[in-house]
DNA sequence: CGCTACATTGACAGCGTTCAAGGTAAGTGG
DNA sequence: CCACTTACCTTGAACGCTGTCAATGTAGCG
């Protein structure tokens, strides 16, 4: 029996991941998991670390079990652009591309699945499930990365910060408007909306003054008016 | 014999097209291409058509002959985001979602091969050499797509210039650095870097007043340090 | 010539950055 | 338990880039 791919309610993490989980999994019968199981294994890191060094060839994909991540992407000159963060669920490598453009930093203790891209682009080949999953994965990536696209480049600071809310609402298993933990540094925040950290901090002043948001702590994001945050968020 | 995919010396569109061209048709042998012809027919467009409507099924995949055309994305309340511009060669709807979330405008009238997209991809699997190539034309678009991405993240005005240059050069079929024709209004340069047209103006101004670049009329440009723009647009 | 569409320039306001100071929370060691 | 350190976040003031509004300039076309 497959260790990693055991039906969900039977492994150690069931009930852990909490949606977008396993997207990759849908419809595949116990024995298509089984042969998955054979170009998977998991593997852990702790805060701070990265999933691979700059410019290194694509030869994995990954699958985040627990943790949070940022997708970066660093200039020469410095400057720093967070592409995406990763949650419980998401998936990472899932590229044509033979070399990653990004480096991936772990923002908490990170346990993901790591598969051998090759192993498992060879087994999509003879199991259409499979296939069709991953291409469903790869459309929703690019769908994201469009959204920031057009956040970048038409938002001003506090809609890209409800952009951010509405986002980790729908993205990270567990949160709810009124308990949504950010794993993120403000820098962090800073580097994916294109902004500084002290206007960061200024238009979060900003939607607290109006009552649509509020801190119990640092980092416990409620939100008290979805509806307006929503608005301003549209993409 | 194929009209469509005759070999490129053969056919009446030979020299038109000066590179980027034909990634599509890498390696593959006459009798592969002749296959590809079946799913493709040629289209013309005036200057203001669309290629499709809003959220229209993705069924198509199309390949630009001669023209320039512009990837958007619009708003509810009306904001524009030129994702990419597209030249002779280049290709649009090579995705694995089933709508385009995005609308292509020509901007000069087009000529343009458009595939049926599950007529190509059935083929494409049982044509390595095609697979491949539409492989590496999905790795290329993505990764321009990041390069946007960190320019309207991280990049100042005329920054962002320098890289739309910069693209130009690389990207346009018979662009030179004293040459360069710009087939989109200021509007559609502002749309693209996520700026106003003012602030292009202005930037311009600039950066001419500089002599980093000139313009013998309102759409011809020259790039007259290409040292120092290329400096600047660099990602 | 005059019309129209598009581009440039100017003045001004506002948003976001920069630089600097101050605040807060968690951890460390006396 | 409390000072001290450290890392991170917030706030303030000044500056500058970009947006907005308005006027002017320019090229193409009937």
């Amino acid at each position: 029996m497959s260790t990693v791919f055991m039906p969900m309610h039977m492994r150690p993490t069931a009930g852990r991941i909490a949606y977008n989980d396993s997207i990759l999994f849908n419809e595949m019968t116990p024995s298509e998991l089984d042969r998955l199981d054979t170009c998977a294994m998991e593997v852990k890191y702790d805060a701070g670390e990265y999933l691979f060094r700059q410019n290194a060839k694509s030869d994995n994909v990954f699958n985040v079990i627990s943790g949070t991540l940022a997708v970066e992407r660093i200039s020469s000159n410095g400057h720093k652009q967070i592409v995406c963060f990763l949650f419980p669920g998401d998936f990472f490598g899932i590229t044509d591309a033979d070399h990653y453009d990004v480096v991936v930093r772990c923002l908490t203790k990170t346990q993901l699945y790591k598969f051998s891209r090759k192993r498992l682009y060879s087994l999509a080949e003879v199991t259409p499930h499979l296939k069709s999953n991953i291409q469903q994965i790869s459309a929703r990536i690019f769908s994201r990365v469009m959204d920031q696209l057009f956040i970048l480049g038409q938002k001003k600071a506090h809609e890209r910060l409800c952009f951010l809310f509405v986002q980790l609402l729908e993205r990270m298993p567990g949160a709810r408007p009124d308990h949504i933990e950010l794993y993120m540094s403000r820098q962090d925040i800073a580097d994916y909306l294109g902004l500084t950290i002290e206007t960061i901090s200024r238009s979060l002043a900003k939607l607290k003054k109006e009552n649509l948001i509020a801190f119990p702590t640092l980092n416990h994001l409620q939100i008290l008016d979805l509806q307006r945050i929503s608005e301003m968020a549209e993409t």
